[in-house]
RNA sequence: CGGGACGUAGCGCAGCCUGGUAGCGCACUUGCUUGGGGUGCAAGUGGUCGCCGGUUCAAAUCCGGCCGUCCCGACCA
């Protein structure tokens, strides 16, 4: 294409609006234009790049198997409610009525239409294994969308399905996506870890997420040198050994007047926050539960609801917890409670001689022993902190920001049970399907690609998934000799079947290359009328800024046969 | 939904405190100029100052309400 025909509305100054650096340069580089909050118009350059992603995605999925389908958006909600996922989706679900007064939504995901097809239709072991997949719009009415293409409300999935007759026929659907999944984030040139994730409080398997670790996530990832991955909601970790108080004192109050936190307390008593007992009340399905963490440690919501087999709790209010604790809050401890089940972290279990709160107030004890002075159960409850040491290799973890491009997910039965989709096993016997589900986020590919390729100047994309491998830039239009050679050039890189911008506008040197550095295509020719006299053009590559002359018999094949070398 | 900020030309901003018929830079148009890292000069086009209401002789400016956008948090199958 002839960059002055084509619609790439490059900007030079960064929109207010945008905050992370991906998002300023897809709306500098004019890729994209906000239409509300996370709603984009994707033009040209980005349509061009989805179109790159999703072929690679498409023959990878192929590759596995995987057909391609294409189902709709628009749902009518009695499918939902079948799964109960019409009200669980709350508000995140986009929901109306149709004209005759139907309740409709907008898919947010589509477990439930493939379970549909899939229960009308398959009615033998002999059908399956299946895989269904399809690149379609979703719809979720975030209450926070953020830093442009990273969380939509209005986004491209490419979400697959498997159906098998048991686990062990899950299990080869599953590692078919998870080498599949690999493939396709490998050839998109991105550097990404696979990180166990939580797989639900409802009774979910295995799961794993593919992330990239980026400045302008919004997961959070434990990740280790071992290769030990997981999400933070999920990720476990040993603590480093602390130092206990020598003795066997028993407990011992002490004033601590207006001394309410933690941080009051390490600064007022001049012990390490390890040493003391972080003392937090919930209400769970109301009724109250004392959680106990080291000092210096945070709780899992997420793993409180794994331990508990329920959501269905909060932080009890100050009230509540002085009916737990006959004390105000800052002055709570597990020493002498009664009428509550007391939970705690494992990083509490075998200590001595700590300080918490004493159930009085402007008061704490020190001394206390867990298992002498009080009695717990010890779960996993501790959020990971960067600095934990790794539960495989025990060296330390680092807890990194990250973009989920990915996941993978053993389903089991639970659509297939609400739904009532079954086949007939081998021997006769009518049994449920057994499913998975995977999607991977078509924008957070070129969102994180931007994130982990880019400068001041603007973005350098994998070619794999650039809008064009290469910019011929004519330096001097006034040159005709240029401008001949350009356009002989321009056809010659055409028919080696590369994807080239010709940039052929009137615009001085300086406005070409600020707008070919900013544009994330890899590679940029460049013909001038000083080295076009010696028969020499040259080749930049935008990622290392590096320029090599080449004689231009022969440039284009050249390249060519320069960028196969490299895939 | 809680906290914070913002809304004036396509983009970036000033003007608002102290009310008096809207301005700068970039972009865009035309001409000349320049031609290897966002040339220079000149002349132009473009705005119901987010919306509604109130105060006032007079509102971008003061007051009230609403809407929108961004950031932090909560939330995130």
């Amino acid at each position: 294409m002839r960059w002055s025909q084509v619609f790439i509305p490059t900007l030079r100054e960064i929109p207010a609006e945008a905050e992370a650096p991906s998002h300023q340069l897809l709306l500098r580089a004019g890729y994209v234009r906000q239409v509300s909050a996370g709603v984009y118009a994707y033009l040209f350059l980005a349509q061009r790049s989805f179109l790159k992603i999703m072929r690679i995605i498409r023959e990878e999925m192929n590759r596995i198997g995987a057909q391609e389908f294409y189902l709709p958006a628009l749902n009518p909600a009695e499918l939902w409610r079948e799964t109960g996922r019409y009200d669980l989706f709350g508000e995140t679900m986009f929901k109306f009525k149709d004209r005759n007064g139907h309740d409709m939504c907008l898919g947010v995901t589509h477990e439930e239409e493939m379970t549909n097809i899939a229960r009308g239709e398959i009615r033998s072991y002999k059908q399956l294994p299946q895989i269904w997949y399809q690149i379609q719009e979703k719809f979720r009415d975030e209450p926070r969308p953020k830093s442009g293409l990273l969380r939509l409300r209005q986004f491209i999935m490419k979400d697959s399905y498997s159906f098998d007759l048991d686990d062990a026929g899950l299990d080869k659907s599953y590692q078919k996506h998870y080498d599949a999944y690999c493939r396709i984030f490998d050839r998109c040139g991105l550097k990404y870890v696979i990180a166990e994730a939580y797989s639900g409080a409802m009774g979910g398997t295995v799961s794993h997420e593919f992330m990239v670790p980026t400045d302008s996530g919004e997961d959070f990832v434990a990740i280790s040198d071992c290769g030990y991955a997981a999400n933070l909601e999920k990720a476990v970790s040993n603590v480093s050994p602390v130092e206990d108080l020598p003795g066997n004192a028993t407990p011992e109050p002490f004033p601590t007047p207006g001394q309410k936190t933690i941080e009051d307390l390490v600064k007022f008593t001049g012990e390490p926050a390890w040493r003391m007992i972080k003392t937090l009340v919930y209400i769970v399905e109301s009724q109250p539960v004392v959680i106990l963490l080291r000092g210096d440690h945070a709780l899992s919501e997420t793993k409180l609801a794994s331990v508990l087999q329920t959501t269905v709790f909060r932080p009890a209010t100050a009230t509540e917890a002085f009916a737990v604790h006959h004390a105000q809050l800052g002055s709570l401890g597990p020493v002498g409670i009664k009428g509550a089940r007391i939970l705690a972290d494992r990083a509490l279990e075998g200590r001595k001689n700590l300080i918490t709160g004493a159930n009085q107030d402007d008061t704490h004890l020190r001394n206390v022993t867990p298992g002498r002075d009080f009695m717990a159960e010890y779960a996993d409850l501790r959020v990971v902190q960067s600095g934990d040491l790794c539960p495989r290799c025990g060296k330390p973890l680092r807890v990194s920001v990250a973009v989920e491009l990915g996941h993978v997910f053993k389903l089991g039965r639970r659509y297939s049970e609400a739904m009532h989709a079954t086949v007939l096993d081998p021997s006769g016997k009518e049994v449920h399907l057994t499913m998975g589900s995977y999607g991977i986020g078509i924008e957070r590919i070129l969102t994180a690609a931007v994130e982990q390729n880019h400068d001041a100047d603007g973005m350098f994309l994998p070619r794999a998934i650039a809008p064009y491998d290469v910019v011929l830039t004519a330096a001097n239009m006034d040159d005709a000799g240029v401008r001949t050679k350009a356009e002989e050039l321009y056809r010659q890189l055409q028919e080696t079947g590369l994807d080239v911008l010709y940039d052929d506008r009137e615009e001085r040197p300086g406005v070409k290359f600020k707008d070919a550095d900013l544009i994330g295509v890899p590679y940029r020719i460049t013909l001038g009328k000083k080295k076009l006299a010696q028969g020499l053009g040259e080749i930049y590559d935008r990622s290392t800024r590096q320029v090599h002359d080449v004689n231009l018999n022969g440039l284009a094949v050249t390249l060519q046969e320069r960028l196969m070398k490299e895939n």
